[in-house]
DNA sequence: GATTAACCGAGACGGTACGTCACGTCTTTAA
DNA sequence: TTAAAGACGTGACGTACCGTCTCGGTTAATC
């Protein structure tokens, strides 16, 4: 996941590919080994208890082996976020509203074991003073609607939806409340919000 | 704003009225050059650059005295958000609709203004760390429902809405893809959005 | 020693002496702590021993106190070495030749007592690229000339020596030959070297 | 000057002639490549300034090449020094005053262009950790003295100087002042103090 | 009027983490 | 085998904050 130089999730540009690589490959197992200590670290203390130097100890690799990988500490905890939260598969029922409702069931299950997850809400502070980081993390969290954009789709291709619908709406509509009572209300998040979200979504 | 001893928001818990207070009292006006300095740092160079050091001297003020007023740095920078971030008032047009169009506009004029506002996000992540700032910050962002909630439940009064309206469900889905947009995917906050999220919630 | 912001072995300016101290004032026994901790890591590792992360915690002490100290490490270390190395005393047996002989022998001795201190080499590296730290050092090696001075003031006073002595000349003649025997050619220094010196400085 | 293994300045021990050479052969240039570079680096920043990174990036070699050649940075900055810091040659006037004085000019003005020149301070200090080093440097060192050593040696054989002259005394006498001055007081090193040194020296 | 107690500005305190740099070694591909 | 390139583990650096503590000095209410 990590890459030569650019920001977490970038693809690599084409490493000149003329020349080739010369000089000492890196490592091959340093970016597991790092990405493996760092989702440990976070798991044991949270974003604040992922220093750099703990981290480079705790993965048997140097400072400088970290941010030759990773620009910054926050691409590399994006990385980790991306490698631990695997996107979760969309259900294919053959019906809208069962698909969504198996999906928000997952997100909600998902959301309560995540229960005072820091990843998150600090990549979100991270990301205002970091362009690059802004715009891996635009990609990530928009990568996470595909599922839901992916039912979507389905519904649309086999005429259970109309042609015009809004998929971003839908979209936000579902998503936007769950994260909004997770991340700042702290409102409950249960099977029955989202149920109702969906019926919403697609009244 | 400030409090004697507990956390930013709470209201002060009758500070022992009964004895009355010996020794010194507390500056009276300490809590305004606080709080204006720590504006002026965050307009200046967000969260970031608010150091209490700068801060104590840009007040005017000693580093304890601020502690003494607030229990951590971030009680201080939510009572600051508290200060500039007037609530929008609620308009009363006698239409439900006309009035959530009215104030959804402002929340998109004032999101469009707080352009990479890094506070909310900063607050979000220490609240992690830090319940009792936590259920301040919960406080607070369910107080900025208010003028939501006030206008629905006019038009409950009004018989324009039924009375079995689900008000929290019809907040969420105009607040929470506002904030999902604004601090996760990045995507435009835009009237023509608002419009449409008002269409949905009231359809 | 330790001096408010002006570099080791510098007499302290005065320090504002009109608004008297503000603030907390520092730790009394810091310094003390601080160098002693300093001469311990020097006898077990020497120079290449003494980190700056290393020695604030032997001393029990943040990095901050010691910086704010001290200009530098090498400031420090100087004036570590002044704590150690205290003065030869001046011995008066009334003949000049006597007291060198007592001298030199004394300093024959330390010399094989300090055997591989890499202090000195250090601080000599170190002051050719800190003008502070150049002079400082300066001074601290032209003040250990104040013995052999003495001894021969005292000559020319009793007119054991001639009025046109020239004493300068007598001290580098005495302690010229034994710092480049030891810092440079590693060849011996011993008494009989001593005594050669100083029939030579006194002839 | 570099050697296969063996530390600066020694003399190179039969580099395994018989089996002749397998593989890739050295680069016959490299040595000079990367003594110029480091002169370079020398004069442009001092030790400070010449880190093995720069270094090799500067002379167009591995890193590699560079320990393959010599046993240490300081084994290479040795061998610097040796290249740049020709020997002054020995004057042939017939009179050993005179040569010395001519000798002692030499001196005087090479410390004066040598100014703050902070070579021979980092050997010394790096001679403490590094036992090959300090027997290179004290080899080095003691070689400096071979011109004024000649000086003394065609005066004894001229029968000028008696058989019993302690040339090493001598040596000392003239030389050791000088460092003494240069390196650690910083008093000023000019003809007239050279001058009194060799009165004295020959007294 | 004296005492007491909480406040005040200033700034030093012990900690902790940061990101950079240089070292000397190791591992590739190419000659 | 040696070359150039450059990644590797190690560990020190000096800075910047944090939130607390300690000064000498106010400023009331209480005695």
């Amino acid at each position: 996941m990590a890459v030569p130089i650019v920001a977490a999730g970038q693809a690599p540009p084409e490493p000149a590919r003329v020349g080739a690589k010369r000089g000492r490959p890196r490592r091959a197992d340093a970016d597991d080994a790092i990405l493996t200590a760092a989702l440990e670290l976070l798991a044991e203390a949270g974003v604040a208890g992922l220093s750099m130097d703990v981290l480079a100890q705790r993965a048997g690799v140097g400072k400088a082996t970290i941010y030759r990988r990773w620009v910054s500490k926050e691409a590399l905890i994006l990385d980790a976020l991306r490698t631990t939260n695997a996107p979760i598969p969309a259900p294919d029922e053959g019906n809208v509203r069962a698909d969504l409702i198996t999906y928000t069931d997952a997100v909600v299950e998902r959301f309560g074991a995540d229960r005072a997850s820091d990843v998150l809400p600090h990549l979100i502070e991270a990301s205002c003073y970091d362009d690059q980081l802004r715009s891996s993390l635009d990609d990530y969290l928009r990568g996470r609607q595909a599922t839901i954009r992916l039912i979507l789709q389905r519904g649309i291709d086999r005429g259970e939806l109309g042609a015009d619908t809004d998929v971003d709406l839908v979209v936000d509509l579902i998503l936007g409340p769950f994260f909004y009572r997770h991340l700042l209300t702290g409102a409950p998040v249960d099977r029955d919000f989202a149920h109702r979200l969906v019926d919403v979504a697609l009244r």
